[in-house]
Order: structure tokens, then C-alpha cells, then sequence
DNA sequence: CTGTTAGCGCCTTCAA
DNA sequence: TTGAAGGCGCTAACAG
């Protein structure tokens, strides 16, 4: 049974009617048409028998319409961010009848240029220029032209719609977090982003500087070192071994969180007894590490979700910038009055 | 500046010859047709000048193909596996002009079957079916009409190609790194696969025995756990302070890894010195531990792009079932004779 | 209420 | 070596 290709027309002969009616009836156009009950009992009856399914690209090249969304991102691969900015997108992209194409540039930008044409050449709706990390960006010049969300990034000389995280906000709730703690001695903060046009770290850094002055503290130091495991271990270790006597840390991502449990534990600090610590992510990685840290999260899957919706949205055009809010992942490493759940 | 859609027809026109002419030209096929090199060029000109760009969707209503693979897979989004292997096949697909439209199913039967159909109304070239964990599936009927490759799964029903890592050989690597390390104690395995249909746990486990046989050694105890980090720090914790005295744990990934260094520490037992650990998957994870995990590595970018591979191969659908290797990645969680890098 | 007709942009047979 | 013409499957004026 190699089912042989089932068109319009073969519907439309077996219900007997003209193509014309047929396509009414499938596009829901019938009641706007004052199809016949009967007519689009037969259709509808053809089309389950004979199995058919319309072929979008002929309707495309019609409509000019693909139900199609291109995703054109750095990095597609690196850790469970991206991939959950997919997750996100492809779900909301499914509630407006959209499918996702996606193309991984890794930072090149011949490659993304050539991406971004071969989703043009297929003629999709519109297209999520993503970044894995928080970054400020120039977008190709192609994109200005069309229908395109930024999504994690931004292009301050445009004024393309963008999404992407609270970061000053989230500074915010971290420090918070410390403070209704009570912590009152020295508060550090561990990480100082050495990225280029990163936007994470110095958000981050604000909020945290900003919450504190509002409650008279300040940062006692900011502790500089690469976002990583080992980097942070490194960093912190030494700075320790100089005398260093924190009472609250703000690990500026919970990798950098992971190598300061490492270098306390390395120390005869424990957390949260001599040392409260929260970070920022809200990676898995937060989870793993005992206790749990408390971590300010990325809310990934939003971000992608409002990205495509933003590009469904009849008004795109006046979106503008939406940060979207860094929810609380609870844990157990921060003393006293709690912020819930198991260490 | 607006730029208007483009067509062959105004390149030929621009060029002074019929789109027949154009069409052959852009396709590669003047020589074949032994088009005039004056003709050429003038189109070559039109194309630049106009900035040319072929409607694909047209195309492909004429030549029945998209230049597009599906990838339906159950989760995109659970760490860096997935979108891991999703960047293996984007390139891939990239290097035979493909691109690939991706569908989420989140292990949802029904939305499955949607997102086939969205992909078939868009007229794939073929499908990429994908689980996040070695599977034993059933494929849906559908699939097995069209040119589909099972990636990280397979289905014992069917002979539809399919591209998994060697759990199996793995498994040998593991065991084998812990007798060239000369450890001469107990061998425990920690972590027994849940997951009903899972194929890495039983797998790997295999491997192990069938490598430990050789050497006239065996498993002293597989420690059941699931694979989560709390899972194996309760788990190992639990069976440390029974009193066991392992010399080499196997865990069966690196989470497991984690909860067992985790469970160790806690114990006072100290890796490599007290005790050997060779763990799977060489996620980033194993390279965050201190020491660093010796882990048996997913070859998760490999294993994408091989399946785009065969979906791209003529001889397809004797592609079969391919097994890539898992090598070894490298770490100081071993005593003596060494495995390489930093620990 | 339904059918006729004309493309969407491209490829390709056929004839010149 | 090139051009004319037909059609892929579908939608949408425009008649009836």
C-alpha cells in the first residue's frame, strides 16, 4: 500500500465538487462561503478516505506564508541553555501552528549570513536571531528588513523587538536574598564576566550593588575569575588561603558556585554554617551540589516561548525590549530564616 | 529601499534570454546544455545586480525535494546531550545543503504523530528520529514509509537504519582503564538502570563484566540507584557506612559519578588514593569534579551527524545499525599508571 | 452556493 | 544553443 500522493483534486472529484469548494471547506472558509452541509459532508468524508493532507508548499508559494520560523543561534550545543530557548520556542511556536527550523552559526559570521539566506530562500515567517549567552549585538543588516525577534541579545542601534532576562533584577533578588537572611558580615561577590558586550555579569552586579546600598551595605570585594568550575576553584581557593573571611558569597553563575563549594569545603568552610552562598542560573548543576545553592534563574524557557510569541504577535513591530523576570530557585545553602526546600 | 521579490523572470529579462536559459545556468547545467559563455555571463551579471535569490518553495513543488530533514525527537531540551547531538546533525546537514526543522514531542504519542505530519505536509526529505537516552522503541507506522534513521534508538521490529553509541564496547573501555590502573580490589558497579527499554545501563554493564571476565575478575556488587546525583550520594553514602571497602567503582554515568565523589568525601575516602572511579558519558560534569572523572564518553556530535549521514547516503537502507565508539575522556580519578590530564 | 480560470516561481520536455 | 509551453498543488478573483 505505497500511498500514492492524495491532491485537492482527487478529493474534489471523489466528493464531487470543484476544487475551489473543497479548499473552502479545509480552510474553515465555509460558513463564510455558505458551503452546503451536504457539500462539505462529502469533502470531508473524501478527505478521510482518501487520506489526504494538503501540501504546504504548494499553499506557500500561494500564500506566501510557510508556517515556518527560523532560528538562527550561536550555539545550539553548548549545556542545556539553548536547548531549553529551543524547548521553549518550539512549544509556543506549535500553539500558533508554526514549525522551527534552526541553524547554528558558532559565532561565524560567513556561516550565519549564509543561514540566514537559505531560511530566507525558504521563505519562513520570521526569524529568532538567538545568542547563548546574554550579549549586545549588531545584527546582520539582512534581518532589519525583516520580521526578526532577538532573543537573549540586544542591538541597541535598532529597534528590533528583543527578549531577554532580568539581569538587573535578579542582582537584585540575590542581594535580597542574603539580606533578609540577616547575614551580616562581609558580602563578596565571585566572578566578574570577561566577556565582551556580556550583559549577565554587569546586570547582575548592578542589581546586587544597588539592593545592598539600600540596605547601607556595599560589596566588600568583587572577586575576579573566568565563568568556570576550575577557574572559580582557583580563584577562590587562593583568595582564601590570603585570609579572605566571607560571610556571604554571590556566585555570579552556579558553574563558578560549583568551584566555590569546591575551594570552602578545600578550606574547612562549610555552607551554610560559616559561609551562605547564592548564585545565578538556575542550572541543574544548582541542584546537584550539597547543600542545594540557592540560585537566581534564567528563565530559558520563557524566553524562547515569548520570543516566538513576540513574532506571531500583529503588533511585533512595537514590542521593544521585554525582560523577563529571574524566578528564585530555593536551596540550602544560605543560613537561617530559609529559603525552603531540601540541602 | 524595500527590495522587491526578485525573479527568475526578471533575470532572464535583465540578461536578454528566456528563463529556460537562466535556469539551466544557475542549476550548473551549462555545460551540459552548452550554453554560451556570453550568455552566461550576462546572467551571472542580472543575478548579482538584482541580488537574485531562487524561491525554494517553487522549487520544490517542481522537483518534489526541500533540501529539509525533520528531527523529531522526545526531548530537546534535558541538558546538553540532545542539543548536542542536534548541532552534529545541523552540521551535517549543513555540509549536504540541508536544513534541518526540528519537532519536540516531549515522549507524547499524539503530538508525535503531529509533528510527523507537519513535517510531512512540508514535504522533508527525511526524518531524523531521536530520543535523549538509548532507547528500544517503536517506531510509529508512519515513519516506516518514508526515509527515516533512528538516532540513539533503535527498533528491533524493523530494519530502518538507526545510529547508537557502543554501550557494550564502553563498557569494556571502563573495566579495562581500571586493570591497566593495576587496582587489584574490589570492583563495585554503582547505578542500575531504571528506565524500562533503556539500552546504555544494560549495556554498559555488559561490557564490564565481559572485560573483568577476561582478566579472570568480576563485578563484587552492583549498587542500584537512579541516576541522579542525590540518588547515588543517599545510595553510596548508605552502602559506604554498611562498611563497604571498594578499591574501583564503575558508575554508570556522571551524575552518579558526582553523587559517589560526593558520598566519598563525606566518608573520608579520598579518589584516587583510597578509591579508583571511571565513570560514563563524559558530560562537562565529569570534568568539573575534582579530580577530574575518568569517564566514558557519548559521542553524542558524532552520533547526530552520522544519522544526517545516512539519511543523506544512496544506500541508505542498508545503512543498518551503526555503533559508534565512546572514547575515553581523560581524568585524574585514577590511581597509577595514570589516564592522562589534570585532575 | 459553486465552478472557471488564472497564476504563485520554478523546472523541463519538446521543438526550433 | 535557445525559447515556448505546460504543470507541480493550491488559493482566490470573478463569474454564474
Amino acid at each position: 500500500m505505497t500511498t500514492k500522493k492524495v491532491t485537492l483534486t482527487d478529493v474534489a472529484e471523489r466528493a464531487g465538487v470543484s476544487t475551489t469548494t473543497a479548499s473552502y471547506i479545509l480552510n474553515g472558509r465555509s460558513a463564510e462561503m455558505r458551503i452546503s452541509a451536504d457539500a462539505e459532508r462529502r469533502v470531508r468524508e473524501a478527505v478521510a478516505h482518501l487520506g489526504y493532507r494538503p501540501n504546504r508548499n504548494a499553499r506557500s508559494l500561494r500564500t506566501r506564508t510557510t508556517s515556518t520560523f527560523g532560528v538562527i543561534s550561536d550555539f545550539v550545543a553548548s549545556g542545556h541553555f539553548a536547548s531549553q530557548m529551543l524547548a521553549g520556542a518550539s512549544a509556543a511556536a506549535r500553539a500558533s501552528e508554526h514549525l522551527l527550523v534552526i541553524g547554528e552559526t558558532q559565532g561565524d559570521p560567513a556561516l550565519e549570513h549564509l543561514l540566514i539566506e537559505e531560511m530566507l530562500d525558504r521563505q519562513v515567517d520570521g526569524i529568532v536571531y538567538a545568542t547563548l549567552t546574554s550579549l549586545e549585538v549588531r545584527v546582520p543588516a539582512e534581518l532589519k528588513r525583516l520580521r526578526t525577534v532577538l532573543l537573549n541579545c540586544v542591538d541597541p542601534t535598532t529597534n528590533i523587538p528583543a527578549v531577554l532576562p532580568d539581569e538587573y533584577a535578579g542582582g537584585r533578588t540575590a542581594a535580597g536574598v542574603l539580606l533578609d537572611a540577616g547575614v551580616t558580615g562581609e558580602i563578596h561577590v565571585i566572578g566578574e564576566d570577561p566577556t565582551p558586550n556580556a550583559l549577565a555579569g554587569p546586570g547582575r552586579l548592578e542589581g546586587i550593588r544597588a539592593r545592598l546600598a539600600e540596605a547601607g551595605r556595599s560589596v566588600t570585594s568583587v572577586v575576579p575569575c573566568h565563568w568556570g568550575v576550575e577557574d572559580a576553584y582557583d580563584a577562590v581557593d587562593a583568595w582564601l588561603r590570603r585570609g579572605a573571611r566571607p560571610a556571604g558569597l554571590l556566585c555570579l553563575n552556579d558553574r563558578i558556585a560549583m568551584g566555590t563549594y569546591q575551594a570552602l569545603a578545600g578550606n574547612g568552610l562549610h555552607v551554610p554554617r560559616d559561609v551562605s552562598v547564592v548564585s545565578f542560573d538556575g542550572s541543574e548543576l544548582a541542584t546537584w551540589l550539597r547543600p542545594r545553592v540557592v540560585s537566581v534563574a534564567l528563565p530559558f524557557n520563557e524566553l524562547g516561548a515569548r520570543a516566538v510569541q513576540a513574532l506571531v504577535d500583529p503588533g511585533w513591530a512595537d514590542v521593544g525590549t521585554v525582560r523577563l523576570p529571574m524566578p528564585l530557585a530555593p536551596g540550602g545553602s544560605v543560613r537561617s530564616p530559609a529559603v525552603g526546600a531540601r540541602g
